[in-house]
DNA sequence: AACGCGGGGCC
DNA sequence: GGCCCAGCGTT
């Protein structure tokens, strides 16, 4: 492409951001001064794989709560992970807090593009985007929006995920000097509202006229996309154990599934096993019903067992939770829905 | 390079 | 029920 379309590209592209830019939480307005870099941090962890929508009331709740990354560096983890708890993606949460340290630690934030990638939670494209959004600095932005806005203004037919060296340097060619940041959130509010997954409304696109497979074909065929592995299906038992208006609530291990977060102990399943129905303290059970659940690499089948009895002390590790108050334990959802499960039946 | 890792919204 | 989403870290 030359330089002429590719200036033509991002003139196109920044007027229409001027006249339509999406309204979001985090957001200055476009080519006004540039946002507070931790509200643009903050923003950029919470929207990794995760839609703006679920993302606009956490994010409300985080700088509420802790305005600043000095606040934020100066919570517990496990408040942050409490607060983090039905977002998904756990780990990001538990970078979020090692990253807010290192940040406060030195002062504030790094403005290049490399330093920022050293920090633990930020990979190639969240360093890129903090870089141009908060700092002004040219950076090439690369996430799924423009993938798709990309492969389709290119015509570039190869499939996800090998097709991305082609798409970064596409990329590369049209983004300005200038304007980087509202370049890349112009192009994701490109993704989010015109050039979508499901539908290419080429009719209200600032980018027709430039588009390569609205000229060669149909822009819904792009990007091919390798097809995914198919998903077990896991069963396992979480446990309800009370005691006087508790209930016992485990930790679950740093790393791995739901790592670090609080849970109803269960029985051992996991992606690759089902649970092996063992209870964590003896007595007698009843079933309470079963809990369906998705994960990005399952799907499980919990069922959900009540200690019938008062409980004894359960083995290891653990706190009694007061019940009033499960809703601010920060279960995930899996456990979340658990628990409602056993509340809703008393009703 | 491939895989593990959440959850909700949409059709 | 399947697909998608402002990806990252580990292996």
């Amino acid at each position: 492409m030359t330089a002429t379309v590719s200036n033509t590209v991002s003139t196109l592209l920044l007027d229409w951001y001027d006249a339509h830019a999406r309204d979001l939480p985090w957001r200055s307005a476009p080519g006004a001064a540039a946002p507070d870099p931790y509200r643009v941090w903050l923003s950029e962890v919470m929207l990794q794989q995760t839609t703006t929508a679920a993302v606009a009331p956490y994010f409300e709740k985080f700088t509420q709560t802790w305005p600043t990354v000095q606040a934020l560096a100066a919570a517990s983890e496990e408040d942050v992970m409490a607060a983090w708890a039905g977002l998904g993606y756990y780990s990001r949460a538990r970078n979020l807090v090692k990253c807010a340290a290192q940040v406060a630690a030195q002062g504030g934030f790094p403005e290049t593009e490399a330093e920022l990638r050293k920090l633990p939670g930020l990979g190639a494209y969240t360093a890129a985007a903090v870089a141009a959004i908060a700092f002004g600095q040219r950076a090439v932005v690369v996430d799924a929006n423009v993938e798709r806005v990309v492969s389709r203004l290119f015509a570039i037919r190869e499939p996800l995920p090998n097709s991305r060296p082609q798409i970064r340097e596409a990329t590369d060619s049209i983004t300005p000097e200038d304007r980087a940041g509202d370049f890349a959130q112009a192009m994701m509010d490109l993704g989010a509202t015109i050039c979508t997954a499901r539908d290419a409304r080429c009719l209200l696109c600032p980018l027709s006229s430039q588009c390569r497979i609205r000229a060669e074909g149909d822009p819904l065929e792009l990007p091919v996309k390798a097809k995914k592995k198919p998903k077990p299906s896991r069963t396992g038992t979480a446990f309800w154990i009370e005691r006087e208006g508790e209930v016992w609530l485990v930790k679950r291990p740093g790393t791995g599934m739901l790592g670090g977060m609080r849970a109803l102990p269960d029985d051992g399943w996991s992606a690759r096993k089902d649970g092996d129905g063992d209870p964590p303290v003896s007595g007698a059970w009843k079933g309470a019903g079963v809990v369906r659940h998705g994960f990005t690499h399952f799907d499980i089948e919990l069922g959900v067992a009540v200690h019938a009895s008062g409980a004894g002390q359960p083995v290891g590790e653990g706190q009694w939770w007061p019940i009033e108050t499960i809703d601010d334990a920060g279960l995930p959802t899996l456990f979340a829905k658990a628990a409602r499960l056993v509340l809703s039946a008393r009703d």
